[in-house]
DNA sequence: GATGAATGAGTCTTCATTCAT
DNA sequence: TATGAATGAAGACTCATTCAT
């Protein structure tokens, strides 16, 4: 009769740990992901990440050298593919440029806003200060080439006559913010208060095209904007 | 009969250090905001606080119980002064409908925008989650209030003809998150990064100004856009 | 019949620490060396340093900004003094050079290789590589300082031809090694091993003070040791 | 038929894999001794240890079980070869005594103030308190048979008249002192200091020679070296 | 009230050791 | 045997909080 501490024939036998060097590191990364985005990045420990990941802290250690480290490595890594699944959507379209319009906000709210990216732009927003190479990257890669995406369907509208002239830079920022705010909201503030009044997103994109298409279209004609259907 | 506290006219110069004592809570909750600011919550160590405030550390403890405590003091404190301000501001106004939603974004912006409410509202979006019950005071007394107030405008507007029917609760929304985000931005990411293609709040303001105009100019004739539900 | 725990009138009332400003440094270097001579740097723990200093942990950190920084302080604070009563001991005397070369070597043992400072060069040995700027601080404040003591009282017995000529470089080293080597042991390997064939203090000193002297008499007839060049 | 493991003459040169199971130990042994003298005991980490030797961490533990053994191997496994052929070599000699003397002192530079002893020692000295077992088996198998070297030569030459009776014990300390101190040094804290005024190790070893044969040198005859009273 | 020395729980980080492969 | 991923106990260091002065 074996002693149950030496391991017993016909035992299926759990081993204490598992070798999965491969898929560690996107757990890993998954797991900082949601902490970091609930609690911030100094109310996160890494006995917690490193719990929710299934490993022990010093795991942790073997795939990311810091605290630092990981909190970087989630930013990056989560944003970049999706920025460019985002961009390739983009640019597969051959619509009109009032239709590529509602496609891009339609697609940021599917590829962005429903995501955990507004979770990370929390963090980078609120950890500028302090990391501001993140900071950095956060504008290059995300702000920046999700603004210029925009301007190409602005600009090219404009080019073929779909358009009014309009200033370009400025609308960027008045078009791109409403749909970042809402996201960030949904990501903060939303959850900690009584549902009020809120709007539902397909109504708050259609109202944000209507009037974009609207501040868009050719003023020749007296009397109309913004109509889309 | 002035409070000793507040500076009552006629009374002789008292030197400094005997009107401490009333202005310390203030002077705390300033160097507390600064660096919270600057920092977030958990980088900042209260002896900073202290040491920017010219006092000890164990004086903070006098007239605040804990950090927590002072967190919500900074953001309680600072906020509901410069709303009050401000709806003051707006409320005076007698002008027409249009121009009183001029006033309202060029006041939000040099009573909100250029102050330091913007890195308060940076921190409760990131705190949100460890502070729910100070993301519901937010909510409460800046974003609802806010939010009311530019209602009242348009409703005053449509009411009178002046406007043409819209969303408004959408149009909430839209129209003030470019002014929050544009406030923010200024308060994390663009201190990180190379001076970019920015566009002057002036141009900011007017070209919003002017969009929000467009969308509310009543039509010639029927099929506007904007619908309301 | 009061709670135990609310202080109850007429005991003394031992507080719960002290405020000891002036004196804490001094015994925390008191207590760090003696754990790091005893156990070497890497092995002491500062809560062990701070245990028996009779203070917590943190306090420590009041006083010393990290380990490292406690290392050095041990280091220099403990040195600089007895090199400098010792100098000030050899420096007093006006005896011939045969007797100041006698008080040089009871002066040093009972002023170094007797106390705990072959222990704190036991430590600088071990760690030079881990911590070379201490490493060179002992070896001009220490070894150099003393090797120029020794060189001053041969040199002065040699222009007083009370000394023959000698290479007093190689002697430095050959005279002051025994002296070292012993303290040094009598603080490492001697204290684990059964008490052995021990040549008495006393006894050391007397042989090696007759070999030096040996060395340094001058000789009737040509055909000497001990050349200079 | 000679063991596959140690190299038989006549055997094909087989490929540096196949030799490898034999040597793995020695080559551990040898990347051990690098860095434990360059680093000290608790420094050194044993993933450097076994990058050093070319094989993963886990190998190690394969052939000594703990850091304390393979430390201990270190310290036992270097020395005894070194102690043996150095017994050796001063054994075969049939010179006089005051020849074997400087043979004794030029051999005990190549044979150990040369190799990585010093290092050894260091050690040795400096882990005393944390391996008293290692400090005892050190005084055994080096100081002790070494002093013995010494001594039957010093005692060899008192019996046959070729030197003066003196106190052997002290001597024994005396003269090894300053040959071991010299090795120390070199291993520490020479390595971190600018060039400074150094004796070569000839010029060292000649003057030390000189020393102890006047010491040693039958008084039958005045006007020699080494009197006191 | 005001001070700042003292505290100690809480975290990050390291590394000897184990063990599935 | 050999590997190196995984573990977890241990220790340096921080900082909100307390309290003797």
């Amino acid at each position: 009769m074996p002693s149950p501490a030496s391991s017993p024939a016909g035992r299926p036998r759990s081993p204490r740990w598992e070798r999965r060097k491969g898929a560690r590191p996107g757990e890993l990364l998954d797991a900082a992901l949601d902490l970091f985005v609930e609690k911030g990045y100094a109310a996160t420990r890494l006995d917690d990440v490193a719990a929710r990941a299934g490993v022990s802290k010093g795991t942790l250690y073997l795939y990311y050298a810091s605290k630092e480290d990981l909190f970087k490595a989630v930013v990056r890594q989560n944003i970049v593919p999706l920025i460019e699944a985002f961009e390739r959507d983009v640019a597969q379209s051959n619509a009109t440029s009032a239709e590529l319009l509602g496609e891009f906000f339609r697609q940021w709210w599917s590829s962005f806003g429903a995501t955990r990216l507004p979770g990370i732009a929390k963090l980078v927003v609120g950890e500028a200060g302090n990391f501001p190479e993140l900071a950095r990257f956060f504008q290059q890669e995300v702000v920046l080439r999700n603004a210029m995406l925009l301007r190409s369907i602005i600009e090219r509208g404009i080019r073929q006559g779909e358009f009014r002239p309009v200033d370009i830079d400025a609308c960027l920022h008045l078009w791109i913010s409403p749909m970042v705010m809402r996201a960030l909201w949904e990501h903060s503030i939303l959850p900690c208060c009584p549902p009020g009044l809120e709007v539902p997103i397909e109504r708050f994109l259609a109202t944000h095209l209507d009037f974009v298409l609207g501040a868009l279209a050719p003023r020749a004609q007296p009397g109309q904007s913004g109509r889309v259907s």
